[in-house]
DNA sequence: AGCGCCCCGTAC
DNA sequence: GACGTACGGGGCGCTA
């Protein structure tokens, strides 16, 4: 169906302004000294949407000058917003010159706001059985969404809304959108709303009555009080929001749908408009499609007919096997190793002159200017590790994995009264209520108020620490602190996870889908978001719970792998101490062996108490631990666990010489590198603040450890994807924590299948000690540990 | 109201 | 200050 775009121009215009502003991006000025900040935001908006989404007709609808009839009904309206900036009026009609050599029409209607010439075009065109996109970030839009309309958010992602997304993000269906706005109000256009009703409220209300009118008649049976005398006091006042909150679908825009059909721009006219405002690179551009495709492709650097540009698989999907594909995220990630550094936005300042007016040449000038940096070893962990790895997180991606929402369910109201008896106790504790999630408060109600013994600040507000140590410490002074230690856990695990998780289930297949970002941590591992599906709880019996909803396809099984002490096989190999390889050659208990190693005893004289402490060593050892951490992590004076690790560093003299190696070819390198070459740059090693040095060092240490570890579960989740694809099982990957793989698998398959997830796993590489990989199934992930 | 920072707490 | 890598929830202050 043709699709008609009409472009809330000044509403984008203003939005993205701002945004630009925020980000502190230095200002746009032509060598006159005009400002064209606006102007290039807006010529990029609407290149980016012809080109992407390539409507029929497109149109962009301006606010005429002059009041409307929202002024005269209510004097008041948009008292409060603030005044414009000049220099952003200034380029309008620049603006619109430029639309006009774009050969996009310009709308307006006098009297009336952009809404409103949008809603009755978009009605009209649709009633014409034209497919209409407003495209706005104007939340009141919103209540025209339905039969054949709908709105693009380009400030949200392009977000798309159709009724079910109106109603996801608003709580209400389009066409109580109007009520909503009647009750809540807008400050920024000054319309009061009912006084005490806000956005959650107002959805209850409307979602329990129907409609507004429905809402006002039967307002004398509101059960909340001040919900109930708000509604009957400020009648006249919810009409007049309603009035003013309505877009008019009936204004005079006597325009034929037919005269907003796209048309191609005036090129001469948009050359001129080029030059006169100094957008260099597009003159050029169009000096280039000019001259023809040869011109155009020499101009580009080598030839890409072909290759595939990529940034997010999720958007793209996954490309034909075989096509070349370049991926932007990818090659940025090897060079710089810094997620944060990864961001488009990011990289276009660091590589680029400016930014391009389209998402696809955006991505090609970055490919273009980082190929020639993947080059060596990060060509060779692109083409076999990097770019190989993306189909397979994408397939695990689109899999999901399924969750047990009944049993979730039930915790959670189990988890709900448990709170609710604890806040009892522990206001009646405190002999006051107060807010027990603040740790301001907290903190307060502690310290000051009962009097315990502060532990110390926290480092940059210094206000009362309240973490679970200090709170540790202090349980045996008073009742309230067991307590509060008891609210905290549940707390977090309902608010994290039991809650948060059944939220994010897909409707589609009722599986819960995260994101992995292969570019997610400085060190090579990867990172799960929204959920993340890497930091489910297993310690607490509580968190083993949450873990048990994670569940196979009925009737099939949950399968785990994982490498067994992988970071200090590692460091075995790595630093090839004698003591260390030995251990893991004879496959022993490592944490038993270094207890023994420390204490001078025999293995089987080793009491939990002693391989507790030597376990906190050998962990300390691969963070780059100080006897002052380790003294807090085991409860001891320093001076203790300075001997625990002078004694470590005697018996495992080769991990002493490699540690200090490794720092000092840092500091000459400046980067850490894996196995494979992957890079991390260090630049603070050289530093002359002591504890940026040292945080440097330990990161120093702990990269070529925790990164190998990450590629090597990189390779293993490429050989084991293609080995269960290439034997047509149906077992599937589901799910990477870093040093684990979690499969779901039809109980024919498993066996066969735990055997090769095992023997590919243990075999991705051959090191000097061996890889240990133990595997477990059942009927959800806490049993498949 | 939306955003970002902070504290805190999960995971490996 | 003090143990590496992440993500995220709630509080809270800032900006608009």
């Amino acid at each position: 169906m043709p699709r008609v775009f009409l472009v809330d121009a000044f509403n984008l215009i203003f939005r993205a302004y701002h945004a630009r502003q925020r980000s502190g991006a230095a200002p746009m000025r032509t060598s006159r000294g005009s400002s064209t900040e606006a102007i290039y935001i807006f010529h990029n908006m609407i290149r980016r949407l012809q080109k992407q989404y390539s409507p029929e007709y497109l149109a962009a609808v301006f606010e005429s000058e002059g009041p409307t009839f929202r002024d005269e009904a209510y004097a008041e309206y948009k008292a409060n917003r603030a005044e414009t900036p000049p220099e952003l009026i200034e380029q309008i009609p620049a603006i619109e010159r430029m639309l006009g050599a774009m050969r996009v029409p310009v709308l307006k209607a006098p009297g009336f706001e952009a809404d409103d010439v949008i809603g009755t075009l978009a009605r009209r065109a649709a009633a014409a059985g034209l497919e209409v996109w407003m495209i706005s970030s104007d939340k009141d839009l919103l209540q025209l969404v339905g039969d054949g309309i709908f709105m693009l958010d380009p400030m949200k992602n392009d977000t798309l809304y159709d009724p079910a997304k109106v109603k996801e993000f608003k709580g209400v269906p389009p066409e109580r959108i109007v009520g909503l706005l009647a009750l809540v109000g807008d400050s920024s256009d000054n319309i009061p709303g009912a006084p005490g009703i806000g956005e959650k409220g107002a959805v209850q209300l409307l979602s329990q009555f129907g409609s507004l009118d429905e809402l006002l008649d039967q307002a004398g049976e509101v059960s909340r009080k001040s919900y109930r005398e708000s509604l009957l006091n400020h009648r006249d006042q919810i009409e007049l929001s309603r009035r003013l909150a309505t877009i008019d679908t009936s204004a005079p825009v006597e325009i034929d749908v037919e005269l907003l059909r796209a048309q191609p721009p005036d090129l001469e006219a948009l050359a001129a408009f080029y030059r006169e405002y100094e957008f260099l690179s597009f003159l050029k551009e169009l000096d280039l499609q000019a001259a023809g495709p040869e011109a155009a492709e020499a101009e580009g650097g080598e030839a890409e007919p072909d290759t595939a540009i990529f940034y997010d698989w999720k958007a793209a999907g996954c490309p034909d096997p075989g096509k070349p594909v370049e991926d932007v995220l990818l090659y940025a990630f090897l060079v710089l190793a810094d997620p944060s550094s990864c961001a488009l936005e990011s990289l276009i300042a660091r590589y680029l002159e400016r930014a391009p007016a389209t998402r696809e040449e955006t991505l090609r000038a970055l490919a273009r200017r980082l190929r020639p940096m993947v080059t060596g070893d990060l060509r060779r962990l692109y083409d076999e590790i990097d770019l190989p790895l993306m189909p397979v997180l994408l397939r695990m991606e689109q899999t999901g994995v399924r969750i047990d929402t009944g049993r979730l369910a039930a915790l959670s109201s189990e988890m709900e009264a448990a709170l609710g008896r604890l806040t009892d106790e522990i206001y009646a504790l405190a002999g006051m209520p107060f807010n027990i999630n603040s740790p301001k408060q907290l903190g307060e109600v502690l310290f000051e108020r009962l009097g315990l013994q502060p532990q110390g600040k926290t480092s940059r507000t210094k206000a009362y620490s309240t973490s679970a140590d200090v709170l540790e410490s202090l349980a045996a002074a008073h009742p309230i602190v067991a307590k509060i230690l008891d609210y905290r856990q549940l707390a977090k695990l309902k608010g994290t996870y039991v809650d948060a998780l059944p939220q994010l289930i897909s409707p589609e297949d009722g599986r819960l889908h995260t994101t992995f970002n292969p570019a997610g941590a400085a060190t090579g591992r990867l990172s799960s978001a929204d959920p993340n599906l890497q930091n489910i709880p297993v310690r607490t019996e509580l968190g083993r719970e949450i873990r048990s909803c994670f569940i196979p396809e009925p009737g099939w099984m949950l399968l785990s792998a994982d490498y067994s002490q992988i970071e200090l096989r590692l460091l075995a190999h790595f630093s090839s101490d004698s003591a260390l390889l030995e251990a893991f050659r004879h496959n022993e208990d490592i944490h038993t062996r270094t207890a023994s190693e420390i204490h001078g005893v025999a293995p089987l004289m080793v009491t939990p108490e002693m391989r507790r402490a030597a376990k906190a060593v050998n962990f300390g050892i691969v963070y780059g631990q100080t006897p002052f951490g380790l003294s807090q992590q085991l409860g001891i004076p320093v001076e203790e666990a300075r001997a625990y690790i002078a004694r470590y560093f005697e018996r495992y003299p080769g991990v002493r010489i490699w540690i200090d190696r490794t720092i000092e070819e840092v500091r000459e390198r400046g980067c850490t590198l894996t196995l494979w070459g992957r890079r991390r740059p260090i630049p603070d090693i050289a530093s002359k603040n002591p504890n940026a040095r040292a945080f440097a060092e330990r990161t120093a240490v702990n990269t070529p450890l925790q990164g190998t570890a990450a590629d090597l579960m990189r390779k293993a989740m490429i050989l084991v994807d293609a080995e269960l694809r290439q034997r047509g099982w149906r077992s599937r990957l589901l799910l990477q924590v870093h040093d684990e793989l979690v499969l779901e698998c039809p109980p024919e398959e498993l066996g066969e299948v735990r055997a090769m997830v095992k023997r590919t796993m243990e075999g991705v590489e051959k090191l000097t000690v061996p890889l240990l990989v133990e595997t477990a199934d059942g009927p959800n992930w806490r049993d498949a540990e």
